[in-house]
DNA sequence: CTGAAAGCGCTAACAC
DNA sequence: GTGTTAGCGCTTTCAG
């Protein structure tokens, strides 16, 4: 559908190898008058390269693939914005992959990516800790970052949220509010994120010396339905007087179970959450909670990606992105009970 | 980076016609011992077509391009993850792009995809009314579908929602409820979907025999500092008893400032919204709103497109979808005053 | 039922 | 400075 490479070159009067120089900017060796012919001639006829055909002959696309496991999950947004933006300043496009974490279409996805000669792969994995197929991925050859959940393996390279960080700050603000009874709600323990904010909390405890009472430790699923479980749990006698939710949806579950008690928030529970989606900030009371720089995080692993793609010297295999605590209204001081 | 055809062709001791035949299921003349020869060959091998090479000769590449403003804006991501679903199902890939309603962008993204050789286009259009481009990409002959905002042109087909009914079923819900001073909280009235939630509104007040008051009515931006302006301003005495906004956003502003000002929602002021977004269930007060079926546009969308790639008949043009009434918190009777 | 040959549109040695 | 040639990996006539 249109006008090739062949066409300009007749019209020029040049071989196409001539019009391939310049349409490269490889025009070292080309009269600045012949240039000037063949770009006017592009322009007068829209020629556009083929890429199908450039990608066979240079084995570069320039694209890359994004796999995650649901658009429509808010975390995911911004994080697929940064590796677009970022991906467009280098003259990248990027192919969309939702997996459901389900691990067979994340090979399905993988094989149409290899098909179609993506340049290169931003990950983030299905929470199952299943993950022979990406090291074999990698191990191909073709350019992988991880994002967000973490492989144990030398050659990985990826993008990562200091989890236990997040988990430890989310933790001491309480304590530092002179908070001692704190409920934690975490995530599926099968998961090292979930993991790792857990510890992050175990940790804050500890350095602040109290004891872990793991009556106060809820395992969940961060749904909004299994945050409110999890919040009548802790609530039965146990006397908490704060929780840290390793979500915001948790969280939210929690809240509205704390509100339908009758209880108070921040005076009688205070919580804090995890993530800052955007609800957090529109609740009644606006929730207190660790943001995580998602769109950088999104940013610098198409930059990472895009780098190893072209060649250059990758310095970090691992960049490590700070939570920050973001303070609202849904924590306070225990002596203001 | 692999095994080619060549290579099977060479292994199973046959042509490279032969084996494109099988991969490609066109195996009406090919005997049933070497097909069986060919595809264990593939396996062992994990032989992958190089699409590029396919999609050259073809011209087909089993790619569609989306173009929307922004995957974070958040009525984005459903619509993506239903196109990418349907295009999943068809053993399609999408190209995600992100235009920030940028005419420059966007003519950037359409010549990288039309280079890429994507069999057809998914657009949602820049609000700005000049779409001269989007014309000449059709009459380009590469399949385009339309989505939420609307072209007059007798060549586009598209799947919009009938905002005009949901402007209408939204003000006519308040009049059900007994109100008769309603304000309307609109969208930038230059896109035609705002000017068409707007004729709703009127055309509800006309039925109902109640007179437009232009007072009434504050033309906004369809953010929430917008949403809180225009409140401050209906509510400075102009004594209505409910708001229509023209989106969540918005009326997520107006009641934002309802409730700073001291008066309740629903007994002193009834709200209603449209949209549907996550946070419109999760206020205090949930938000009665109009939702859109964005996940169903998403994915007739690219149905549409790939039958129209195929060469499908695609029997309808345009594919207008219902908004629905969602009846929350946020309205009541105005006797219950 | 199978293969030979041409060609998709481009880039990359290599030669002049 | 510029052109010739070969070839990327595949599909598609056309012939047998």
């Amino acid at each position: 559908m249109g006008v090739t490479i062949k066409d300009i070159a007749r019209m020029a009067n040049v071989s196409t190898t001539t019009v391939s120089r310049v349409i490269n900017n490889k025009s070292e060796g080309v009269s600045e008058s012949t240039r000037k012919k063949i770009l006017d001639l592009v322009k007068e006829f829209n020629y556009q390269p083929n890429a199908l055909a450039r990608g066979l002959v240079t084995k570069k696309t320039k694209t890359i693939g994004l796999i995650i496991p649901d658009i429509s999950n808010p975390f995911f947004p911004d994080i697929a914005r940064g590796v677009e933006d970022s991906a467009n300043d280098y003259g990248y496009n990027v192919f969309l992959c939702n997996t459901d974490e389900d691990l067979h279409k994340e090979s399905e996805y993988i094989n149409a990516l290899k098909e179609k000669y993506v340049d290169g792969i931003i990950f983030t994995l299905a929470s199952i800790p299943k993950y022979e197929h990406i090291l074999d991925l990698i191990k191909s050859g073709i350019p992988v970052v991880m994002m967000d959940r973490f492989i144990e393996s030398k050659d990985i390279k990826g993008v990562f949220l200091d989890n236990l960080e997040g988990g430890y700050i989310a933790t001491k603000h309480l304590i530092d509010l002179g908070h001692r009874k704190i409920g934690c709600i975490t995530g599926p323990l099968h998961t090292k994120t979930s993991i790792e904010r857990y510890e992050g909390y175990q940790k804050a405890l500890m350095d602040a010396n109290i004891t872990l009472d793991k009556s106060f430790v809820v395992e969940s699923n961060y749904k909004m339905d299994g945050g409110m479980k999890a919040a009548e749990e802790l609530l039965r006698e146990k006397k908490i007087t704060s929780i840290f939710a390793c979500n915001d949806l948790m969280a939210y579950g929690a809240y509205k179970v704390i509100k339908a008690c009758e209880y108070k928030i921040p005076q009688d529970i205070s919580i804090v959450g995890f993530d800052d989606i955007l609800i957090s900030q529109m609740l009644e009371t606006q929730l207190t909670t660790i943001k995580q720089p998602t769109y950088d995080m999104g940013a610098t692993a198409a930059k990472m990606l895009i780098d190893m793609i072209e060649g250059k010297k990758v310095r970090k295999k691992i960049v490590s992105f700070k939570p920050q605590l973001i303070i609202r209204q849904s924590t306070c001081a225990i002596d203001r009970r």
